[in-house]
DNA sequence: CTAAAACTTGATACTAACTCTCAATACTGG
DNA sequence: CCAGTATTGAGAGTTAGTATCAAGTTTTAG
């Protein structure tokens, strides 16, 4: 919300619903699901406030599996990766310097400047109840580190 | 078109004309696109031609930059990834073995088990005429081969 | 070769997911 | 409190894609 008013945008109730209900979503959520959890707020709102969020960095958009894409809460703040576990729906954010290193790496192979990418990766987490529960009872963390093999910092 | 056959579908005028119009395509396309470049073929079965086309890996489904998704027609036929040329709009791809590695490797950094993943690269790529001109001018050959910094076969 | 069966097509209707418009409302600084 | 700017909500409009179904093709059995 700060991070908004730091833009010079207002703060206003509609905002203020969003980010609240945002904060208590593990999965990832389409703005439609989104809209109908908020009945007070009005369709067009969730759409252009989703939106302003997503230039904000307070959420990220990821792809599914399907190629359906979903909104996320943003957890951590700088460059990282996305994971979506299959079963409960979690997207979890890490980090890892070895992606980086590699795309880097990569990036001196191909015939060209790596100027962005898009990664994502589909697991089932560990913390799934075996069974498939709901995503309400996968305790996730959802924020990884990884360090990868040829880490050597 | 054989691998259609093979699976047990017809080659018919429609998906020739279709297949043949791809060959000539080095830039993504959207299935609107193609089908004004086809005016005697229905919308609706160039549609399912290129969801058929899809499921028999004669095609990708490539994420631009902007999250817009395009089809590309399949050079690699086994486990590759793609590069967008920002500028030219050439999809390339390329196999890494590097990646793949490091993909296990983060597979056993994170608290469960990768199941699949979506990994594009957005490149300026080095064939693009400087002055940003049209892709049919840029000569990238859109396959490429990455070996990656901790290749050691 | 012929006819029935199976597959494929095209036109159109329909749906989902947004975006746009604009009058009404809410905030903000002075 | 007031004027000016930002924001909102309702609904119309757009875009991309799916569904339906009668008509046309291709294949297969005879």
């Amino acid at each position: 919300m700060a991070v908004l008013e730091d833009q010079g945008y207002r703060a206003t109730a509609p905002r203020k619903a969003i980010v609240n209900l945002l904060e208590q979503k593990r999965e990832g959520f389409t703005v439609e699901a989104l809209s109908d959890e908020l009945p007070s707020v009005g369709r067009a709102t969730v759409y252009r406030t989703l939106k302003l969020f997503l230039e904000a960095g307070v959420v990220c958009k990821v792809p599914m599996m399907d190629g359906a894409r979903v909104y996320s809460l943003t957890r951590v703040d700088d460059r990282h990766y996305h994971s979506v576990c299959v079963r409960c729906g979690g997207v979890g954010e890490f980090k890892a310097a070895t992606f980086d290193r590699l795309l880097r790496a990569i990036g001196a192979d191909i015939p060209g400047k790596i100027i962005d990418h898009r990664i994502a990766l589909y697991v089932t987490c560990d913390y799934c109840p075996a069974d498939g529960g709901k995503q309400a009872d996968c305790s996730n963390p959802l924020i990884f580190q990884c360090r990868g093999p040829t880490n050597d910092t």
